[in-house]
DNA sequence: AACATTTTACGACAATTGTCGTAGATTATT
DNA sequence: AATAATCTACGACAATTGTCGTAAAATGTT
């Protein structure tokens, strides 16, 4: 599979990544947090991804509980190696410097780059 | 709009940014060159972006020329905002860290980054 | 056991997207 | 003008996505 999920499968996996594993009514509780929507929508969105093998069913005796097939970190890169690919063409430092004009980093973000850039010019081996 | 193009759509608004105007064969000629698809195919896709107001004709007489309505700067900055919000908690320096993560950059690369960190350490008005 | 509540399983629908085919309109060639 | 070539307009379709409703199955409560 692509390991690309639709918008709304992307909030049930990240709630998985976090809980897992978890039940319908678990995951249905916590997306409503943030948005309307019947549980039945929820239930139906999982079976799907069920289907798709994006996640499995781990009954453990009573109420269906699941967890992510797919790895976050699988996944993230993969969103994120989309949007570089269409919009980037390809280049992870043209995406980074676009990035960084838009943000307004702070002292410690800035630490932090100055310290991969300390690593990359040094040991920048594998 | 929500200025999110499909990625159908993204092809034909980046030809145009860089050709507009342009016509329909003209668009449907350059992205051919990437993959198989009918002219009717990317004449339908147009007509859908400009009844979006994505695009508009701009015709100069004769044949249907087509103008981009969104601007390149602006679409790149919603559909990376989009990632940054759905898989990075809205922190734009946390995809920054991932993407670094997965590149190796090259010596120019790094040195673009260090300008930008010294100007970020200076002139960091706001 | 009988009734109430909760979970599942399915089917349905509208909107969006990617794709074309067909036909009418326009433009270019004999 | 007639015919050929090219464009444009439309409608159609299948697949995907986001949403539910309904009904059957499983659990829980008197």
């Amino acid at each position: 599979m692509s390991n690309i999920p639709s918008p709304a499968e992307l909030e049930i996996l990240k709630i998985l990544w976090e809980y897992e594993p978890a039940t319908v009514r678990f995951i249905h509780e916590k997306l409503s947090e943030t948005k309307e929507v019947g549980y039945t929508t929820t239930l139906k969105q999982m079976q799907r991804m069920t289907e798709k093998s994006m996640i499995a069913r781990v009954s453990e005796g009573k109420v269906h509980e699941y967890r992510a097939l797919v790895r976050e970190h699988q996944v993230k890169k993969n969103l994120f190696g989309q949007l570089v690919d269409s919009v980037f063409k390809g280049s992870t430092m043209d995406l980074v410097i676009h990035a960084l004009g838009n943000s307004r980093p702070s002292r410690e973000e800035i630490s932090e780059l100055e310290k991969w850039l300390e690593e990359q010019k040094k040991g920048g081996k594998s």
